[in-house]
DNA sequence: AACAAAATAGTACGACCGTTCGGATCTGTC
DNA sequence: GACAGATCCGAACGGTCGTACTATTTTGTT
């Protein structure tokens, strides 16, 4: 069967034209994130990566192209490192919980100098209609949809109380890490990690079934 | 007195240059909340006026100065609009209330199509340091303490609880106010604002002094 | 080793950026 | 109504933007 899983695997040693893609989108989110999508400069690019401008923009037929290709990948990265490990977590409040927490870390990860692109995107982009606003909007409805499924399994765990409202409860998590960036990022509040902790655990403790606790 | 008090209040009608350049700082200030303030461009601005490019410019220095000014109206009239009224509010827990109800509204007036100034600053601007981070800091910790002392004096009233964290409250206020942003401008949810009303009684629920209800 | 394809560089383009400067036009004051 | 200063315009500057084209180099396959 070593032929087949080989085949059916298809690993396929990465092109070079595939690498250097890769290279690029990975600094260009770092870029994006600290001086924002529309800020974003393909000259700057080439010149932090060494490359011709030219030559960095035939791997991507526009800049929007580009944009959507860093979200992408964005989106993709916080599946893998928020998403996915918690689902190994036992369901109910506990997942809900390694959500949170993994959202928390994502948003400081070093390979995001500039925070959770999403989050800025989410402001930078409000206004400005388009795909990349509308890769955006999806991922954030996505992303709210995880969250609000996690609460609802919760409750059918019987660790959340029946009445919930679950998308009320993505609706506060989201505000917890809106303003954890905002106390974090701008304000540079050291604080700003035990506020939002402080705040999710208030949260958690009214979603709470009745007569359950820690 | 009459006389005295012309001379005092000093109206002094406003000269061709002081109109036309409040003119000015008004349509930016609709203008970068919907494309930002690095997108803002001097050129667009003095088109959307009918004006020469340089005669536009003459008015500020340069564009940072623009964008100060911009924040400085901005932040005069989110007190007059936000902060004043609310301190014409009975001290305690209605005026906490009519804070937060009066910043929502700020944050949808019609005269700030892209929502609050500040709020698309918070995260546009978190990561590029200047005089312009500065004074947006500065004005979002104003506020901020604003609402923390707007809690503590409810708290000297007997309407909240005495071991209430002010701080905390202040921030998360913060946090339901950036929510209602992310749903209304960006997820275009129609709930939004029920969400953040919702958000908002249950915080002020638990910060109410024990055997205290509406 | 040869050759096609893929990847990168070079150069140029029109558009717009913030800013400068000299001159035209307008305002307010005597 | 004249004069000074405020206000505004036009043109131009050096730069950078995204993008299009054409070469040149590098890669992968035979």
């Amino acid at each position: 069967m070593a032929t087949a899983s080989k085949a059916a695997a298809r690993p396929r040693a990465p092109s070079k034209g595939e690498q250097t893609r890769e290279a690029i989108l990975a600094h260009a989110l770092g870029l994006a994130t600290r001086i924002g999508f529309e800020g974003l400069t393909i000259g700057r690019l080439a010149e932090d990566l060494r490359m011709s401008k030219s030559g960095l923009f035939a791997h991507f037929r526009s800049k929007e192209a580009l944009q959507l290709d860093i979200l992408r990948m964005a989106g993709a990265r916080m599946v893998e490192s928020v998403v996915k490990p918690a689902l190994a977590v036992p369901r109910g409040e506990p997942r809900v919980r390694a959500l949170f927490e993994r959202w928390l870390a994502w948003e400081q990860s070093p390979s995001l100098p500039g925070g959770c692109p999403f989050m800025a995107a989410s402001f930078e982009l409000d206004d400005r209609p388009g795909p990349v606003r509308d890769f955006v909007v999806q991922n954030l409805r996505d992303w709210m949809d995880t969250l609000a499924g996690a609460a609802r399994i919760a409750v059918n765990e019987g660790h959340f109380r029946a009445a919930l409202d679950c998308e009320q409860f993505a609706h506060d998590c989201q505000g917890i890490g809106l303003a954890f960036v905002h106390a974090s990022r701008l304000m540079r509040d050291p604080k700003a990690y035990a506020r939002a902790a402080s705040a999710f655990e208030t949260l958690l403790q009214r979603c709470r079934a009745p007569g359950r606790r820690r």
